[in-house]
DNA sequence: GGTAGAAGGCTTTTT
DNA sequence: GCCTTCTACC
């Protein structure tokens, strides 16, 4: 991703610093002018195993050493050494645009970009342009989009490809199921997203359609045949309408790289790659670094096998494990284990959780910030009083001078926090949530999207499918026929892809068989701005931000018609335009959107100002490489964590344990496990709605309980038993009322 | 033939 | 609560 088109107006993910602040309280970092102080010892304030991560092979840049693995646990200042080491590379002379930084999300991207500017800048006694120096820095799948576009010519690609995200890829899938016929199945065919994530995993995982269907999907396997039919037809759709989905910005990524001919230019442009949170890596991905540096030279990745939580989508911590080995000599190995981040009780009770794994993790984590407080784990009756305990406990922090911003609420699934959102509305606390829905799956963002990927890639029927529909009286029937016309009046004009030219060919056809369209009798009025709009927007009539204005504004009718929530849900069409504004080109745009989504969502009241405060909702997944003072893990009990979806296997369970170990390890301070005795589940199976009652994770059994601080919420109310004497008095008592009422009809 | 509205079944985590 | 399928209507 191209760091300078993040998007200004959502709220900047927290900034995450206590390694970089404990290591700046370093006395030796006090003499002469801070600059001149900060570039003589800037690696000093390191400690011996990060120091040896960021040394080791950079005597002479221009001849990199074989690769380099870091594990890094928990808190032990991982992004740090790894910003420290790029830094150092750049001080050494390495061109930093010949530098290709790996990172997993669009979050960490940004915060290593920034620290290492920031590193890089103090080492060298200048800020000099290091930020836009750094140009490759970003997601896998980003900087793969950014290759494919420039490689596209050569691989057969069209430079105007589009990238459609999870939903419309399985969308896509769904159209071609239809048109094999597969939906009219006497037995039920796997809906559209179960297709999808089969088809994503044998990508993902390298493995055979088989391998896959017997060790997750068992129930789909008597379809074997058909799904290989479904993704072989999916496959040639992709491809005759130029789009392309998550998995194929590695898979081509990694087959360009194969190819001998592109394999030197594209291993040749970097000179150091490195990749942050390698443990969440898949087989693909670690073909693609193999391919663009098979011997190990220059080849840097950093990584926690015991933050392993991303095997759903085909990661392997066998990456990191083997990852040594792939080289010869073998890859030098760091390990971190000085925990910087939290306090010893909630390392200890952290490292006593992950000990209970099956399987044995590399190092154990020590730290020396002493605590007399350990995590609590704490019991309430229900959804609603864990929502109440949470809220007293934040606000009572708050009081005493910790920000909201420091305390963050950490959940496995993102409606884990339905009831706790409802409270903090009803309170007026300011929140952003990280994970779960983002604002772009919405129908009516998706709608207005839609319009725009279209007339970018006319080719992109899933778009076309979409926008057509949007038409009263349009169905799937007429919307098939349109999207036929026009497919057709490309085909003889013997375009056959590739080339901007044909593209710009395809859109003609898109506007005049749109136009020659014989609508249905109730879509006539609607009929003619219609294609007045998508003539004008495939022609690129309009520049572009006010492009955006005017698909809204032909997008509202049909909002209203089809919406209650018009209102609110226009309020995000208006947000989204200044959002659009950012953006230089229509093209980066939905690129960007696409790969990189803002990824938070707030309550009602809107997006918090960024200098507002704020407190962080977020699924354990989003949560990852964060840290806060106070962190709260809602639900922990059996049935969320581990979620009662994943426990089929050892496996799958272990992964679970490792997700609650993260949870705990982002809390600095304090950390609070919260265990609703009862909880309500929606339309499970048979039963229906009802409750259920909950017991305490099996994660944390009972001889861990030592080190925790176990306790109930409310405090049950003080009840002092009577003493015999009082008792006896009490009866006494008893009996002289008696006698007193007798006495009053005496 | 095709659309729209109603009823019935499933619900993790992310690039 | 959301997606798919069923069915009544145009």
């Amino acid at each position: 991703m191209d760091i300078q088109y993040a998007s200004p107006s959502l709220p900047d993910p927290p900034i995450v610093l206590s390694v970089a602040d404990s290591l700046s309280s370093s006395p030796s970092a006090a003499t002469g002018s801070p600059e001149q102080a900060a570039a003589a010892d800037w690696l000093a304030k390191l400690n011996d195993a990060q120091r040896e991560a960021v040394e080791y092979g950079t005597e002479d840049v221009a001849r990199p050493a074989g690769a380099l693995l870091v594990i890094a646990g928990a808190g032990s200042g991982k992004t740090n050494t790894l910003a420290h080491r790029v830094a150092n590379l750049v001080v050494k002379g390495a061109d930093p645009r010949r530098i290709l930084l790996l990172t997993f999300s669009r979050r960490a991207a940004l915060e290593m970009t920034r620290r290492v500017t920031r590193i890089a800048g103090a080492a060298l006694g200048t800020r000099a342009a290091l930020a836009q120096g750094l140009t490759w820095s970003g997601t896998f799948h980003s900087v793969g989009a950014r290759l494919l576009r420039e490689y596209a010519d050569l691989i057969g690609l069209s430079p105007t490809f589009t990238i459609n995200d999870r939903e419309d890829s399985a969308d896509l899938m769904n159209l071609v199921r239809h048109e094999l016929g597969f939906s009219a199945k006497e037995k039920r065919f796997p809906s559209k997203s179960v297709c999808f994530t089969i088809y994503s995993r044998v990508v993902n995982t390298g493995a055979s359609l088989a391998n896959v269907l017997n060790g997750a999907f068992p129930w789909c396997r008597e379809w074997e045949a058909d799904l290989r039919a479904l993704f072989a037809a999916y496959v040639d759709a992709k491809q005759k309408q130029s789009v392309l989905d998550y998995d194929d910005l590695l898979l081509y990524w990694s087959h360009m790289a194969a190819e001998p001919a592109i394999a030197a230019d594209l291993s040749g442009r970097f000179d150091h790659v490195l990749v942050d949170e390698y443990q969440d890596t898949n087989r693909l991905q670690a073909s693609i670094l193999l391919a663009l540096k098979p011997d190990g030279r220059g080849l840097t990745v950093v990584g926690d096998d015991a933050q392993s939580i991303y095997s759903f989508r085909g990661a392997t911590v066998r990456n990191i494990l083997d990852f040594p080995a792939h080289f010869d000599p073998p890859a030098k190995q760091v390990t971190l284990e000085h925990n910087y981040r939290s306090t010893q009780p909630i390392l200890e009770a952290s490292n006593a959780v992950i000990g209970l794994a099956s399987e044995r993790y590399t190092k154990n984590l020590w730290t020396d910030k002493a605590s007399a407080q350990r995590p609590h784990l704490v019991t309430v009756a229900d959804d609603a009083d864990q929502a109440r305990y949470i809220v007293e406990q934040v606000l009572a922090a708050r009081e005493a001078g910790m920000k909201l911003k420091a305390q963050a609420v950490l959940f496995r699934a993102a409606h884990h926090s339905a009831a706790l959102e409802i409270e903090l509305t009803r309170r007026n606390i300011p929140f952003v949530k990280f994970g779960g829905l983002k604002f772009l799956d919405s129908v009516h963002v998706k709608d207005v999207l839609a319009v725009l990927r279209w007339a970018e890639n006319p080719r992109d029927r899933v778009a076309g499918f979409r926008v057509v529909q949007l038409l009263p009286g349009v169905g799937p029937a007429t919307a098939a026929r349109v999207l036929d016309d026009i497919a057709s009046r490309a085909d003889s004009r013997g375009s056959s892809g590739g080339t901007l030219d044909a593209a710009h060919g395809v859109s003609h056809c898109t506007a005049n068989a749109l136009a020659a369209f014989a609508p249905p009798a109730r879509a006539l009025e609607d009929w003619h701005p219609f294609v007045a709009l998508m003539s004008s927007v495939c022609a690129r009539q309009t520049p572009w931000p006010a492009e955006f204005e005017m698909v809204r504004r032909w997008y509202e009718p049909h909002l209203e018609r089809n919406h209650e929530d018009a209102s609110i849900r226009q309020a995000d069409l208006v947000q989204m335009e200044s959002i659009a504004g950012t953006y230089a080109s229509r093209e980066r745009f939905l690129t960007e959107l696409t790969l990189d989504p803002p990824d938070a969502t707030s309550d009602e009241s809107g997006v918090p100002l960024i200098d507002e405060d704020y407190l962080i909702l977020s699924t354990i997944h989003s949560a990852k490489g964060q840290e806060w003072r106070n962190v709260f893990v809602l639900n922990g009990v059996d049935g969320c964590i581990p979620s009662d979806l994943g426990t089929g296997s050892e496996e799958e369970i272990d992964e679970e344990r490792r997700l609650l170990y993260v949870a705990m390890t982002r809390a600095k301070e304090d950390l609070h496990i919260v265990m609703p005795q009862r909880f309500y589940v929606h339309n499970q199976t048979h039963l229906g709605d009802r409750h259920v009652w909950a017991s305490r994770t099996r994660f944390i059994p009972p001889h861990l309980l030592p080190l925790f601080d176990p306790h109930a919420w409310p405090p049950a109310p003080v009840v002092t038993a009577p003493s015999p004497a009082g008792l006896a008095a009490a009866a006494q008592a008893k009996i002289e009322i008696a006698a007193k009422l007798r006495k009053m009809w005496d």
